[in-house]
RNA sequence: GGCGCAGUACCCAAGUGGUUAAGGGAACUGUCUGCAAAACAGUCAUUCGGCGGUUCAAAUCCGCCCCGCGCCUCCA
């Protein structure tokens, strides 16, 4: 069974390929740390976490780098303008020494933030993650390459690239640069030769952080580093390069430009975009305010409900962020986490199994369905489908084959494989109270035999005040934690 | 204006030419139970924004229209 990808470069469904057999390289754009990471930046990182754990699954040995933009206009702009002082409602004024201070301190708290939402999130960490500031002198190197090419030019400080010296601009995103220039939302600096010309490096203002160059002192501009770091660690020509839709253009437009300009050779062979998490039908967006953090979610609602709710819906798709739809996530998450348990349940219930009839074709159909429905441009949306398929074949064979262990087994062992590869762990967590709660449920059994209801319900009572649910099933009493 | 995405049940959502239009949540009914709860099961779209067209066959392809959104400026 292929893997088949849509691919923003062609714009269509493509079986999946590596560049290397059995090696996939793949190159993630990360965030940049100025600020809290809300639930758009999850999306993205929970469906490239997922494209990675599918293909490790599929038998690739993934290399994924992710940069870090750490050094930039938004992080600079945060450091001279920190939070107004409440009481007294005046913004100090940070002295321009100790910008580059600050700017780092900025990077740290949010970065540091970052690895925990995703850690919530079950989302595995990269391979490697790359920062900007620590690449300064690959990306001078890029640029000098590029202006002895001819593709880049300085003015005063600032270096350019010049994007109609690139043949291929507009490749990925279908704009036309004719088309581009009569565009009324391009901003006019008269120092560029076009409108369209983008920064590779910034002279730095009186205090910024600052490099040495040979333009003098400046930063990079936000391009260049994930040219300059995809290509240091994934090599010149790679497999996969990710982020969001938003990113398409101009960001991933001039990587390539920028790329393709130096190199010669062609960069990236496909490329994935997410799709936007949307609050009432828009965007979810920083300059909107209409964003929710991650880290504001988690007190609400599970991670895991989180990644859930993120994978119900195709990843190039956009999804609506609703309170309904979280609760619904919530609960369905439960459903598969239950079905596990009561799956375990049932075979630790077995004293003697009956001899077992070995595959079962209608779990085998169903483990193919899944697998199949990922093959398809990592559709999760529809593998979680079958995943609650799965679950509602193990409610049936509980019911029926009460005896039959293997099948039970089988049938728990797929479920559990699959929430994994979904990133779902399943790990039981049994706190020490197990004993006491365990002591309860013998005392109410007592009582129920001897038909002593009012104790029986008490303790029932007092176990719920606990947050304990308790079960009366035909192969004894189960209990569970009030999620 | 250019480029692009979407409209499937009460809500969410998969499906892009052909068996009964996945799945989740809600609701209703039932099973189990001392009673509950929980759990489980069953029911729940002759129909896919509208109108035409192509085809033996359309949610799926084509045309037009309606509605919503995104990118073109920092953005996951």
């Amino acid at each position: 069974m292929p893997l088949f990808v849509y691919n923003t470069l062609t714009r269509k469904k493509e079986e999946f390929k590596p560049l290397k057999d059995k090696e996939v390289r793949m190159y993630v754009c990360g965030v940049t740390p100025y600020d809290e990471a809300h639930l758009g930046h999850g999306r993205a990182y929970v469906t490239f976490d997922i494209v990675r754990r599918f293909l490790e699954y599929s038998g690739y040995k993934v290399t994924y780098v992710q940069n870090i933009t750490d050094i930039d206009d938004k992080i600079i702009n945060k450091s001279q303008h920190p939070t107004p002082n409440v009481q007294t409602n005046s913004k100090v004024q940070i002295p321009n020494a100790k910008l580059k201070e600050k700017c780092e301190e900025i990077v740290k708290k949010y970065f540091d933030s970052y690895l925990e939402v995703m850690e919530k999130l079950n989302v595995l960490n990269p391979t490697k993650y790359v920062k900007a500031t620590e690449h300064i002198q690959e990306m001078v190197d890029w640029i000098k390459g590029l202006v002895d090419k001819g593709f880049a030019y300085e003015v005063g400080g600032d270096v350019y690239f010049e994007v109609s010296k690139f043949k291929e601009y507009g490749k990925l995103s279908r704009r036309k640069l004719d088309e581009m220039k009569s565009g009324a939302r391009v901003k006019v600096d008269s120092r560029k030769r076009s409108p369209l010309d983008f920064s590779l490096w910034k002279a730095a203002k009186e205090g910024e952080p600052s490099w040495d160059s040979p333009w003098g002192k400046g930063r990079p501009g936000w391009h260049i580093e994930c040219s300059a770091m995809s290509t240091k660690y994934l090599g010149e020509s790679f497999d996969i390069h990710g982020g969001g839709l938003d990113l398409i253009f101009p960001h991933h437009e001039n990587e390539i430009a920028q790329t393709e300009a130096l190199t010669c050779k062609p960069w990236v062979k496909y490329w994935f975009h997410n799709g936007f998490v949307n609050v009432n039908k828009q965007k979810m967006s920083k300059s909107l305010g209409n964003f929710f953090t991650l880290k504001d979610i988690f007190k609400k609602y599970k991670p895991q409900a989180v990644r859930l709710f993120l994978l119900s819906t195709h990843y190039r798709g956009p999804i609506n962020f609703s309170d309904q739809q979280l609760k619904d996530a919530e609960k369905g998450l439960a459903r598969l986490y239950d079905t596990m348990d009561r799956l375990q349940f049932s075979i630790d219930s077995i004293e003697i199994s009956k001899e077992s009839h070995g595959l079962d074709p209608e779990l085998l159909k169903l483990d193919e369905d899944f697998i199949e429905a990922m093959n398809d441009d990592f559709n999760a949306a529809a593998a979680i489908g079958v995943l609650f398929e799965i679950v509602a074949f193990a409610n049936r064979i509980i019911e029926e084959k009460l005896n039959d262990k293997d099948i039970l087994s089988k049938t728990k062992k797929s479920l559990e494989s699959f929430l994994e590869l979904l990133g779902f762990s399943c790990e039981k967590k049994k706190a020490s109270l197990d004993e006491e709660i365990e002591k309860m449920i013998a005392e109410r059994e007592a009582a129920r035999k001897n038909k002593d209801f009012k104790t029986a319900d008490k303790i029932r009572d007092d176990l719920l005040k606990k947050g304990i649910i308790l079960e009366d099933t035909k192969q004894g009493v189960r209990w569970k934690r009030n999620a």
